[in-house]
Formats: structure tokens, C-alpha cells, sequence
DNA sequence: CTTGACTCTGGACTATACTCCAGGGTGTAG
DNA sequence: CTACACCCTGGAGTATAGTCCAGAGTCAAG
């Protein structure tokens, strides 16, 4: 199989299947006396496991060690364990953060509508009343 | 007041202001003639109101926006409350994204526990099973 | 053999918000 | 006047995940 069938079989570009074998995801495919890239089945699964496990957050410097326990023919569930909770407790740090800042901009929301109902209304967020939570400044 | 004072007042480096200015979120300072930056309190308050709506989730691109709406002397409520609203959206579906990838992340898991319980177990998640929800391919 | 579709490499570019640097000049306290 | 801390500019570097490009070569069908 050459590399535009790959693409397409499983969504990627062929620019992006390069630039993961350059990263190092991908062991540097055999090549055409021409030089093309030759691909079997077993290329096409690695790579829809990089998706699969993408679109769980991981990022592909992580999916590069994800790919190391898989290459192994005991595939031990542990550590693989280990890293979807180090990932589940980022989701939620990132999760509580943007709880945090939604809570924020309803408070300056709410406080640009009680502006509104005067008249000569100038907007409380661009005066520099320092409505902000007092920060413990580093 | 010269850029050192500036940054220790408002907790930014004199690198960021700097870059600040680059970026045309602050005026061209005036300088000495010895080419040193000298700012008024006045310009405080602009960093300080940079770093408060920075907290709000704008970036800097947005900022500047903020900002020409600041510099009106009537300073009307309506766009500001418009972008509050913009990003208060933009903040909602991250936290849509971000959960939808906690409950993956925890079924991941839930597959993990479930094989660990048994002898000679090997990862779900590292093998190819394609256990991935049907995705609506491109 | 020719043509057209495909592929190769290496490098530049995108966005974001800065940081860090060299090589040089300035400001001010003593 | 001399230190010494501070400041100047312009440019490069950081991380991420690719995309896009030129200029050249290859593959398969007809």
C-alpha cells in the first residue's frame, strides 16, 4: 500500500503519516527501490490506534510511549492505567479551571447588566474599579 | 516611573511589558533621552485592567479590542458585554469537549479494571479491538 | 514511451504568549 | 568620576501538531 491509500483509509494526511514517522511514531517504513513508502495492514492499525488513543487527550510525545507498551507481546494493563488517570486528573484540573472562569464571566456579565439599566451607562468592566478578587501576589 | 518599577507593581516581567508594547497593546512609551521607557500611573492601570480581563480568558489579540473600547470616553457596555458573552460560549463548549473526554476516559478505564481482575491479563486499550464509538468519517 | 497522478526530501510557516540573549548604553548614589 | 544596577534593540527560542511548498523523481496505464 502506498502512503496517499493509507491517508485515506483511515482520515489522516499524508503529510501528517510523514511527520509521524519523523517523530518517530511510526518505525520508518520500507521502501520502493524508487524510494515510495510501503505500508501493510499492521501500519494501518498502529495508526488508527494513534487516533484512538488522540482523541482520548493524549498528545504524541505520550502515544510515543503508548506505542512502546504496545509493542511488547505481554501488554500489561498497568501502566497504561496509570497514565488514563494521570490524564483523567488533568481533564479535571482543566475542568475546574474553566469552572472557575465561567463563574467569572457570569459576574461581569451580571455586573454589565445592572449597568445597562441606567441611563449614560459606561461599562463597569472597562473602568478600572478594581473589582477583582484580591490575588495572594506572588 | 521607569519599566522595572512597572513590572515589580503589577507582577509582570519588563519583558512582557516590552512585548506588550510590541504587540500595540500599550502606546510607544514616551522615553528619556536616553531612550528609557518613563510611564505615569496611568499606565499602570492599563496593565492592570490587561491582566484582569487576561484572567477572563482573552487573549491578547482580543485585548487590544477591549482596550480601543477603554479608550472611548463614553464607554458603552454593549460590545464588552457582547464579547463576555462570545467567550462565556467559547468557555461552555470546552467544558462540553472536556466532558465528553472524562466519560471516555473513565470507560477506558472502567475496560482496564475489568481486564486486570483476571490472570495473564493484556490491555483492551492496546489492543486493536476497535472498541471506538462509529465515527461520522469525513 | 508518454502522460498524469502520485510520491520524495527538507525546510518554512501557522498561532500563542511570552522568555532569554548579546552587545551596548544610561542613570544615579556615593 | 566610578560603579553598578538598570535599560535599550532586535532577534532567536519554546511547545504543539501539523500544513504547505518547491523542485525533483516514480509508478502504472495506455
Amino acid at each position: 500500500m502506498q502512503i496517499g491509500i493509507v491517508a485515506k483509509k483511515i482520515g489522516l494526511s499524508v503529510d501528517a503519516i510523514r511527520f509521524y514517522e519523523r517523530k518517530g511514531l511510526l518505525p520508518r517504513a520500507p521502501r520502493t527501490e524508487g524510494g515510495f513508502r510501503r505500508y501493510a495492514e499492521n501500519d494501518v492499525e498502529t495508526l488508527a490506534f494513534v487516533r484512538r488513543v488522540q482523541g482520548l487527550g493524549f498528545k504524541l510525545s505520550e502515544i510515543r510511549g503508548l506505542l512502546r507498551l504496545r509493542g511488547n507481546r505481554l501488554q500489561p494493563c498497568a501502566p497504561v492505567q496509570r497514565r488514563l488517570q494521570e490524564k483523567l486528573a488533568d481533564v479535571q484540573r482543566k475542568l475546574n479551571d474553566l469552572h472557575k472562569l465561567e463563574h467569572e464571566l457570569r459576574l461581569a456579565l451580571r455586573s454589565c447588566n445592572k449597568e445597562l439599566r441606567k441611563r449614560d451607562a459606561h461599562c463597569p468592566i472597562l473602568r478600572e474599579t478594581n473589582n477583582s478578587k484580591p490575588e495572594n501576589a506572588k
